[in-house]
DNA sequence: ACGGGGTTTGACAGATGTGTCAAACAGGAA
DNA sequence: TTCCTGTTTGACACATCTGTCAAACCCCGT
């Protein structure tokens, strides 16, 4: 008999991963829930509090990872390695989180950057990288937006595989739900082959692949956010 | 003094491509429109009935377009790089379709993959180039999935960056709003390296869209990860 | 001026959605 | 037992949404 606020938690997330805030409703989470409606106001008074706990939750996972990788001294391709790998990783338990984002930034992208730099650390480093960002391009870019150009083309190739998955699902993959995880397995070396292509210095090990990658997930739970 | 009918059909298309067909309201359109909610149901009896005429209409303006380039002789690499070019032109234009087709995939994907099969004259000729791309790429997949594998690369450089723009905007554009369409114009080059380097087979011509001849020595230094 | 047909609207019914409230239901402390 | 406190629910008020209908409107031919 789980607690009731992990079990609000978690049908909320489903919801809302799957619908956004705005197409969800408060209905359909109890009844995901196995609840009354009402009991979900007894824990967040407001659909949009319910939602702000999901949406930080959702950012909260994600972002201080990538963070952390991106400020270390590595060379910028084994960065992009790790953060290509850590998003491969969550998103395959996790695979409406890219939708939900998407869904997100559309319908209030100010909040949901603001949020995004309140968990980056110094997001501000990001900056600082541009020029370094810049000179190992192949292609001339102004410095400006190197970064912009280098996020758009990580996350669009990782990203937009879970974006077209019923698509996939529907054309490619039938109901075989082991097909879409294998397929992105082999996806993983194409995508690091193209942003490879992009870097004037080319990769220093080949080590990719899956290696002694151990198992690892999320050992915290962190389900008690307050009313 | 514009047909009653375009104006909502013009009215329908930004609600329904900002919104989704479950988060947008026949008001939302008739206010968009500059009507009475009513007049909308005198035209179109039902909002699934509008819902359609702009999903049918979005489908008809990209897929016969692509089918077209795909069915020619051309190689690989020049279908590649005419798909990406017409995309990129009919997505400045038209730059919420991304997020719209990201929803409705979501939605009903069954629905709408079969509308884009029937506007895609054989679509089932597709599954006769796949060994024929999984024969192309550099990188070794199962025949079955190549065309897969494709086609998330191609499309999710090619659509992420609409799906980010709200975010792009927020952090490096700021309020100027040709600023994107510069941006994309450079990163097109960067796509198409990208997925350049994943052939066998180097691209023909230079052949680039951009006026600005950019005597660009030939980077064969292609990293080739094994595995 | 007079009809008449296509166009447009206000008003309504019925469904669904959010949020509040008081009452019912625990289960442990005194 | 009774009391108390935290949990859960049904019922309500209010807003919004869809779809229908009859009435009003406009414009053109007669």
């Amino acid at each position: 008999m789980p607690e009731t606020e992990t079990t609000i938690l978690l049908a909320a997330k489903t919801v809302f991963l799957r619908k956004g805030l705005e197409a969800a409703s408060m209905q359909d989470i109890a009844v995901e829930a196995g609840i009354s409606r009402t009991l979900l106001h007894y824990y967040y008074r407001t659909k949009e509090t319910l939602f702000r706990a999901i949406l930080v939750h959702a950012v909260s996972e994600i972002i201080p990872r990538i963070a952390s990788i991106v400020e270390t001294d590595l060379p910028l391709m084994t960065k992009i390695e790790r953060v290509v790998d850590n998003y491969l990783q969550l998103l395959l338990d996790d695979p409406l989180l890219p939708h939900f984002f998407v869904i997100e930034i559309r319908r209030d992208p100010q909040v949901l950057v603001e949020l995004i730099r309140s968990r980056s650390g110094n997001f501000g480093a990001l900056h600082r990288v541009q020029q370094q960002i810049a000179d190992e391009l192949r292609i001339p870019v102004p410095a400006k937006h190197a970064l912009a150009h280098l996020f758009t083309s990580v996350y669009g190739l990782v990203l937009f595989p879970f974006l077209a998955k019923p698509a996939l699902d529907e054309v490619f993959f039938g109901d075989d739900p082991q097909a879409f995880p294998r397929f992105m397995q082999a996806q993983k070396p194409i995508i690091l082959a193209m942003l490879a292509s992009l870097m004037k210095t080319p990769p220093a090990a080949p080590a990719n692949g899956s290696p002694k990658a151990k198992k690892q997930n999320s050992p915290r739970r962190s389900p008690a956010p307050r009313r």
